[in-house]
DNA sequence: TAAGCGTGGTC
DNA sequence: TGACCAAGCTT
């Protein structure tokens, strides 16, 4: 079968990848809230670095259709860094709620006030003084650096990383390779319009060179790409074999007072859920220390009631949770608060919280009837 | 360097 | 239907 020689990256015989990349850019635009449109970009106008640094960090491993509507959330409460800066950080982490990985919340948080109290108000226009900041790794730093102030700066995240391997087939497992593809980026990231190479990459990387089944019959590499030409472009990249993930188990007590309000408290700063709100829970065990769960609850004189189990997968372990729920009657508690159940939704409630609530009260979070 | 860190969509 | 995985960062 007569295959085509893959062309050099800079061949004087024709475009260079990035002039084909950001034809096929230019011609398949995608939309989102924190882009601005062609014709502005064309008309020398950037994008909002604090929208393009906000989309960043919530884009981190989540879905662009997750982003959206947190995004609009963020915007319209926050317009700007320095108004995020003053924000109560209840209500930052109330807002994030349900959107995972909490520790971008807070740091977050702490950016907005280096922005604010370090820097006038004002992101650093360098991929160096990006990578300062809290929150803001590697990609992050290149991407914002690229997209919001024009520099040239090399952006990879996984769908670069995916392209990139397909493209030179890259045998090596990540995350070891990430060097190797690094340096092929920078070898390919132009001087003109960096920022839409990136971004460019990645919606190659999302819509046409996908994990599966990827369409590469429309791909503007098609004709360069060694895995393709090898015949097996879903092969790359190679990983590192994972672990399997451990089951842990506990229980989580709600509490429910005769006047309609749960038992909340909230969790440690740091480390898992951190910072975030909660109802009383026993520790997250390999083993249930069976016959003493009771003896764990906020109130162990309550008349506790078992209702069921939630399964909640993390990224790490996956979690068996014994719901147990009581009527009680209001008392002082040391280090949690009685929240009324109509404004549970206001409060900073991961996922797992939210479906231990509803396990013990079916119509918590349920929109009210107009 | 490897492990810890969420959630929802997809096939 | 369960395994995979999405615009990664921190320690």
């Amino acid at each position: 079968m007569l295959q085509t020689l893959p062309k050099t990256t800079n061949s004087a015989d024709g475009p260079t990848h990035a002039e084909r990349l950001l034809a096929w850019y230019d011609r398949h635009h995608r939309e989102l809230p924190w882009r601005i449109s062609p014709t502005a970009a064309k008309a020398g106008i950037r994008p909002d670095p604090y929208r393009i640094w906000l989309s960043e960090v919530m884009l981190q491993q989540t879905t662009v259709q997750a982003v959206k509507p947190y995004f609009a959330k963020f915007l319209e409460r926050w317009p700007k860094v320095t108004d995020l800066a003053a924000a109560p950080s209840d209500d930052v982490m109330a807002a994030w709620a349900g959107l995972g990985y909490y520790a971008r919340a807070r740091n977050l948080k702490k950016c907005a006030e280096a922005v604010a109290a370090d820097h006038g108000g004002v992101f650093p226009d360098t991929e160096k003084g990006l990578r300062a900041l809290p929150g803001i790794g590697d990609y992050t730093s290149a991407a914002v650096a690229a997209i919001a102030f024009n520099r040239q700066s090399a952006v990879m995240d996984g769908n670069v990383e995916r392209v990139i391997s397909r493209l030179y087939a890259i045998d090596a497992p990540l995350p070891g390779s990430k060097p190797v593809m690094k340096a092929k980026v920078v070898e390919l990231t132009p001087s003109d319009r960096p920022g839409d190479f990136a971004q460019a990459m990645m919606d190659l990387g999302a819509t046409i060179c996908t994990p599966k089944r990827p369409a590469c019959a429309l791909c503007p590499f098609r004709d360069d790409c060694l895995a393709l030409a090898g015949d097996d472009p879903e092969r790359f990249p190679v990983k590192a074999a994972k672990k399997e993930k451990p089951v842990r188990q506990g229980a989580a007590f709600v509490a429910v007072t005769p006047d309609g309000e749960v038992l909340l408290r909230k969790r440690i700063e740091t480390g898992l859920l951190g910072g975030m709100t909660e109802v009383p829970t026993t520790a997250w065990t390999a083993r249930l220390d069976g016959g003493t769960t009771i003896d764990h609850a906020p109130i162990p004189s309550a008349d506790w009631q078992a209702c069921g189990t939630v399964i909640h997968v993390f990224t790490h372990f996956e979690l068996r949770l014994a719901i147990f729920r009581a009527r009680v009657t209001r008392v002082a508690v040391d280090n949690g608060w009685w929240e009324p159940v109509e404004s549970l939704e206001n409060q900073a409630l991961p996922t797992v919280m939210k479906k231990a609530i509803v396990q013990a009260i079916p119509l918590a979070f349920a929109k009210a009837p107009n």
